[in-house]
RNA sequence: GGGCAAGUAGCCAAGUGGCCAACGGCAACAGACUGUAAAUCUGUCCUCUUACGAGUUCGGUGGUUCGAAUCCAUCCUUGCCCA
């Protein structure tokens, strides 16, 4: 459908009944309805790669060139010069010029996957990196043509400010001066590419309302803005982390099958909430998906349905079917005996972490212990022996708590491989060479 | 520049001369239960170590003491108040 019929369907609406609005402006529902509207979103360069935090962002402006309109990335170069206090109770370190620059390039090849920049669409995607612009501003012109519109008093109100100011950690100038970029990339974006929106986690409202502000002031314009809620666990965890750390998008840094193991994991309340948020399905496929889930929980269709779609949409279909391949055959027959793994099935088990050991070791007998914590399965042997202990590790799916157990050519399924597991979930594949 | 207060393990937070590797909570990991959930219960949670034990910790550095996270000096960092 073209993108002018399009932007009638009310992308406001939409986002709505999926949970992604928190705070949002008046008069924007009216703006995006009226015409094609340029909207950004800004992405702190703080890691070389985004990790799924910041993938509903990305999905917000996914939604909106959907919806017939612009959507415009912003790489924070010189912001993430400078750390942004929103959500921070303490003072930030400053990233070395080097990596940023690497964090830059590396978050700029990764959103450029996501959407459209085909050039010959009114609504093609754009990507700016707001260094570009503050590299050739002076430190004085900032100040008397910027800085003057806002006042101290103004900026103090924020949150983010107001909690550092409170706390005892304090806040630098530097970060305090924060809201103020964020606000002049706003303004330069509606001054240049005609950018009448900007969109973000609710954290970021401050620094957003700075920049409708600055232009209000200084342009005489009117711009407009609104938030998603910042996605949590029902737990109160930390959303996107495990025992691994950040899943990122990257699948060098997180294998597509453990990406694709972190959504089917969710809790059924957050993949309820969640295949809202971060698929695109409809609102009836989605009322279709739970409904089926509440017929018979235990089976999962809403987590494979959510871990589906995520894969799909960042991996793609084919790391997608690998993940699920692998998946089956870990977890789908678990009673199965590990010798009924073929060597292919082994091999090809993508997101199984790997190890070499020598197989000369192997055929000479090795203490479990040692044999661990030389693969470096575990950190050390004090580790490995506890784990063994307490009933955490599994050697071609027997559990084993012998801690004076010896490795040997008995355990060599193929004549080469030993499948450690730690937990149930956590697989390992030794391959003796 | 002056006065006051604070800095403890991933985080929060006790401890204020020996019983302290340091109470407790959160987070994390594993076990039981389950649906590869949640909730609950159990164990682990500075590092290394064949449960013994060893080593390094309580902002940094020096000191006092048989002995310090705890006392003193000094430096650094942070907050509050004054200039």
């Amino acid at each position: 459908m073209p993108p002018n019929q399009y932007f009638k369907m009310n992308l406001i609406e939409e986002l709505r009944w999926r949970g992604m609005i928190q705070d949002i402006m008046p008069g924007t529902e009216e703006q995006l309805k009226k015409e094609m509207t340029s909207a950004y979103i800004g992405f702190d360069p703080t890691a070389e790669s985004l990790h799924i935090g910041s993938l509903v962002p990305i999905l917000l402006l996914v939604h909106l060139q959907k919806a017939g309109h612009k959507p415009i990335a912003l790489v924070g170069g010189a912001t993430g010069m400078v750390g942004d206090p929103s959500g921070k109770s303490e003072e930030r370190n400053l990233l070395n010029e080097e990596t940023l620059a690497k964090n830059v390039a590396g978050v700029k090849s990764q959103l450029e996957r996501f959407l459209d920049f085909n050039a010959n669409m009114p609504n093609a995607a754009e990507m700016v990196n707001n260094y570009d612009w503050f590299k050739g501003i002076s430190f004085i012109e900032f100040l008397r043509d910027t800085g003057k519109h806002i006042t101290v008093n103004y900026m103090m109100a924020k949150d983010s400010v107001k909690k550092r100011i409170e706390g005892d950690t304090g806040i630098s100038y530097t970060e305090f001066a924060y809201q103020l970029m964020q606000g002049y990339d706003y303004y330069w974006l509606y001054r240049h590419k005609n950018c009448k929106l900007q969109m973000g986690g609710s954290d970021q409202w401050g620094n957003i309302t700075t920049g409708t502000e600055l232009i209000r002031r200084k342009a005489g314009g009117e711009a407009f803005a609104f938030t998603c809620p910042l996605i949590t666990k029902a737990d109160g965890g930390k959303f996107g982390k495990t025992e691994k750390g950040n899943i990122w998008l990257d699948a060098e840094k997180t294998s597509p099958y453990q990406f694709y193991q972190f959504w089917l994991n969710a809790t059924d309340e957050d993949a309820q909430k969640w295949i809202k948020i971060f698929t695109f399905l409809s609102r009836e496929e989605i009322e279709t998906v739970l409904s089926e889930h509440s017929k018979d929980a235990g089976q999962r269709l809403l987590q494979k349905k959510l871990a589906e779609e995520l894969t799909i949409f960042v991996h793609g279909k084919i790391e997608f079917e690998k993940a699920t391949e692998t998946t089956a055959k870990l977890f789908a027959n678990q009673n199965a005996p590990a010798e009924s793994l073929s060597v292919e099935d082994l091999e090809g088990m993508e997101g199984v972490i790997k190890f070499d050991f020598p197989a000369q070791k192997i055929k000479d007998g090795i203490d479990i212990v040692s044999f661990l914590a030389e693969t470096t399965i575990f950190p050390s042997k004090g580790e490995s022996r506890k784990m063994i202990l307490g009933g955490g590790v599994s050697i071609n799916r027997i559990k084993t708590t012998d801690v004076s157990r010896k490795i040997d050519n008995n355990f060599l399924l193929h004549e080469k491989y030993i499948l450690i597991q730690k937990g149930k979930k956590n697989y390992y594949l030794v391959k003796a060479i």
